[in-house]
DNA sequence: GTTCCTGCAAATAATTTGCATACCT
DNA sequence: AGGTATGCAAATTATTTGCAGGAAC
């Protein structure tokens, strides 16, 4: 699956930059959910020199935008995953190797009915292990 | 509902001190969770004068005896709420007023089943506004 | 040209840790 | 006594902010 970065930061009223340009590619290359410290090596790894304070501005605002998503770990950082997919839909982290699968699967209507509320966050940020780590024996990371 | 407090810490290989029994009446007290510098507050409100470390120190390993529950709030901040509750149910946190609601609705089951994996925090953190909240129009406090 | 971006250095702020003293059993 | 628990002060660390120079439109 191809994407045009340009016109998805365009639609944001974002102006076209290197940086994000960059930013992009990484995230939506990216098997894992990433913390903005990986993105910015990665990035140096590139040629792509960039502070980390613009690493966090930016994801901030892709984030904001709905062209990725944000994950806050149980060890309290927050982890960024490349996802412009606009229908409802929620994913599955899992804590050891970082896959993010997505899923059709969502308690919310279930969830809100019960409540009569509102859920912000539930499913979206459902934590474990996968299936294939789950096989491995390996353990929730640090 | 009464609890037995010290044999609660003594369950959990911790010594029965005042401050770790002031820590778990305030948790039963309050209707809602607490931030570590909440229960500080209350505390010195109630002539038990406690640092923050401490605090800290006893609200994780009340946690990790089970007898209270953890919140990791979307302003990444850590939370806390009394819950000696063995059974397997959720809880529903509301942003806004802070308010933790039970729940014996549970998606595990069926979410472990379609990825084949294993969810370790799911539901458990479900965060959103409470039915009251909601129509009061209030929003998720910061 | 104007507005938005970016880098650098410094500030924030929640949470942790080291260590000496005081308490529970 | 013997092992914990606690307080204080200092450290840690992810994230944020101010501001001056540079790039996009």
């Amino acid at each position: 699956m191809s994407h045009d970065f340009p016109s998805m930061l365009r639609d944001l009223h974002l102006k076209v930059t290197p940086r994000r340009l960059a930013i992009l590619a990484a995230l939506s290359a990216a098997t894992t959910y990433v913390s903005p410290e990986e993105v910015q090596q990665k990035l140096q790894g590139e040629s792509v020199p960039i502070g980390l304070p613009t690493v966090y501005r930016n994801l901030e605002e892709l984030a904001d935008g709905g062209v990725i998503s944000k994950v806050l770990h149980p060890n309290r950082q927050l982890y960024y995953y490349f996802c412009p997919n606009r229908s409802h839909h929620h994913h599955f982290v899992c804590l050891s190797c970082r896959t993010v699968e997505d899923l059709d699967y969502c308690g919310l209507e279930e969830l809100e009915k019960r409540i009569g509320g509102k859920v912000v966050s539930h499913i979206v940020q459902a934590n474990g292990l996968c299936h294939a780590c789950l096989q491995a024996g390996r353990e929730v990371a640090a």
